[in-house]
DNA sequence: GACACCAATTTGGGATACCAAGTTGGTATC
DNA sequence: GATACCAACTTGGTATCCCAAATTGGTGTC
C-alpha cells in the first residue's frame, strides 16, 4: 500500500524534480563528505531507508552510485564509508595532476581566453570574511572550472572525480590562512599564464600547485593521524 | 514464492560463485561490447530481465553499472546503448594519451623493469594465425598493462576505462595486416624504451603511436559511417 | 573461565506487486 | 480521409516480501 502521493515523495531543489534515487543519491552524499559519516563507519540499506524515508530500491541505487564515486566501500557483504587512505590520496594527485597538466596544456593552446575571465571572478568572490567551507568549494571549483576550459568532457569528469575522492581530506586538512593565502596566489599565477597562452609556463605553475598541495596534505593527515583516529575516522596507511 | 535454489541462480566461472548480478552485467556487457546489441539499441528492463532468467533487482543494478562505464545511457525514461559518438572518441583519446603518458614516465624511473617481459610475452603470443579477436583483447590489454607497471591504480582505471570506451569502436574499424603489425612493432619499441628506463622517448614512441591509432580510428569510422548505419548502429558525430 | 553449540536477529540479494506516466492502436466524429 | 479521443498496454520507479547467510547473544558443558 502506497499511501504517498507523487507530491510528497519527490524532493524539489530549484525546480526540479528528483527522483528518489538522486534524493538519497545526493544526501547521503553530503552526509559522506561533510563527514557527517565517518570514514570507516558501516552502513546499512536499512539505517539509510529509514533515515531518507525511502524505500530500498532507490537506497541501493545510490549505494552503487557512491561506490564507483569511491565515496563507499563493500565491506564483505555490507557497506562501509571508505576510510581515508593515505597511498590512494598519493596516487589520486598524481593521476589528477596529469590530467590537470592535460587540460591546461589544451586551454593554452585556444583562441578564446574570455572564460578565465570567470575563473579569475570565482577567486576573487573569495576574501578573508568568506567562510571555510566556501573556501573549500572555490579551491575544488576552480580545478574543475580550469579543466572544462579545455572542452574536453572525459577530463573534466577525471578533474571532478579526483576531487570528489580528495574532498574529505582536504576538508580534514589543517590549513592556515597563509596556506590558503599561497593557493589563492598561485591559482592566480596559472590563470596569468593561461591568459598569456604560456602553455609551458602554465604547466609548471599549476604542476608545483599541485606537488605542494599533495605534500602538505599528505603530511597533514599523517601528522595528525592520531587525532583522526580519536574522532572516529579510519585512515589507513596501507 | 521463490523456487529457485542457489545451485541454480547462482553462475559459476572459474570456481567463482557469481551473483544475479555480476552474472547479468557480465553479459550484457559482453553482448554490448560484442555488437550482439548494436550501437543505438533501446534496452528494456524487462526485456534483460526474461533474456537472462533474473529479476528487475539484479537487471537494475547491473545496467546502473553499466551506465557510468558509460556502455549504457539514459534515453529519457529508458535506457539505450551508448551510440557510437565520434567526437567522444576524440576526446577519450585525448584523456588516454594524458593518463598513459604519465603512467609511462613513472615506470621508466622504476628500478626494477622485469615485468617487461611479461608484456613483451603477451606481445609475442600473437602471431599470423591468431584470430582477429585475440588481436583485440591484446591490443587493449597491452595498454592496461602497460599502465599497471606504474603501480597507481587510478592510472590503472582510467586506461581501462578508455579502453572499454574505445572498444566497440576499435573493434568496428577496418584495419588491415599492416596496420596490425605496425601496433605491434610500436608496442614492441615503447617496451624498448620502457626497459632502456628512457622516460621521455618512450613517452615520445607511446605518444605518437596513440595519435596515430586515434587518427587512424577516428577516419575509418567517419569514413565507413554509412556502412555503419546500414548495420543498424547509431553513430554520431555530435 | 573457556568454549562449543544453538536460536533469534540482522542484513544484503533477489523476486514480485503496484503505480504513474508514456505509448500505441483503434474508434467515433466530422 | 483526417483528426480528436480514449482504452489497453508498456515501462521505469517504488514498495514490500522472502530467503540464505552472517552475526549475535545466551546457555550448557567441561
Amino acid at each position: 500500500m502506497n499511501l504517498n502521493p507523487v507530491a510528497v515523495n519527490a524532493t524539489v531543489i530549484n525546480g526540479t524534480a528528483m527522483s528518489q534515487m538522486q534524493s538519497v543519491e545526493r544526501q547521503l552524499r553530503e552526509m559522506i563528505l561533510g563527514l557527517e559519516i565517518g570514514p570507516g563507519e558501516r552502513l546499512t540499506e536499512r539505517w539509510i531507508e529509514s533515515r531518507f524515508a525511502a524505500s530500498r530500491t532507490p537506497v541501493r541505487a545510490a549505494l552503487l552510485r557512491l561506490e564507483t564515486e569511491g565515496l563507499i566501500c563493500r565491506d564483505g557483504r555490507g557497506w562501509t564509508v571508505s576510510p581515508i587512505n593515505l597511498t590512494e590520496l598519493e596516487q589520486i594527485a598524481v593521476y589528477r595532476e596529469a590530467v590537470e597538466v592535460a587540460a591546461i596544456r589544451i586551454t593554452c593552446a585556444l583562441e578564446d581566453k574570455s572564460a578565465v575571465d570567470l575563473i579569475e571572478a570565482m577567486l576573487d568572490s573569495c576574501d578573508a570574511a568568506t567562510a571555510r567551507e566556501e573556501w573549500h568549494r572555490v579551491g575544488m571549483d576552480f580545478h574543475i572550472e580550469l579543466a572544462r576550459l579545455s572542452g574536453n568532457d572525459f577530463l573534466v569528469r577525471a578533474v571532478r572525480d579526483a576531487m570528489t575522492r580528495l574532498s574529505r581530506a582536504r576538508w580534514l586538512e589543517v590549513r592556515d590562512e597563509a596556506a590558503l593565502g599561497r593557493a589563492w596566489a598561485e591559482h592566480h599565477a596559472v590563470l596569468a599564464a593561461v591568459r598569456a597562452g604560456d602553455a609551458d609556463e602554465a604547466a609548471r605553475l599549476l604542476s608545483t600547485h599541485m606537488v605542494g598541495s599533495r605534500d602538505r596534505l599528505v603530511t597533514s593527515l599523517r601528522d595528525d593521524r592520531r587525532g583522526l583516529r580519536a574522532r572516529g575516522f579510519a585512515v589507513v596507511a596501507a
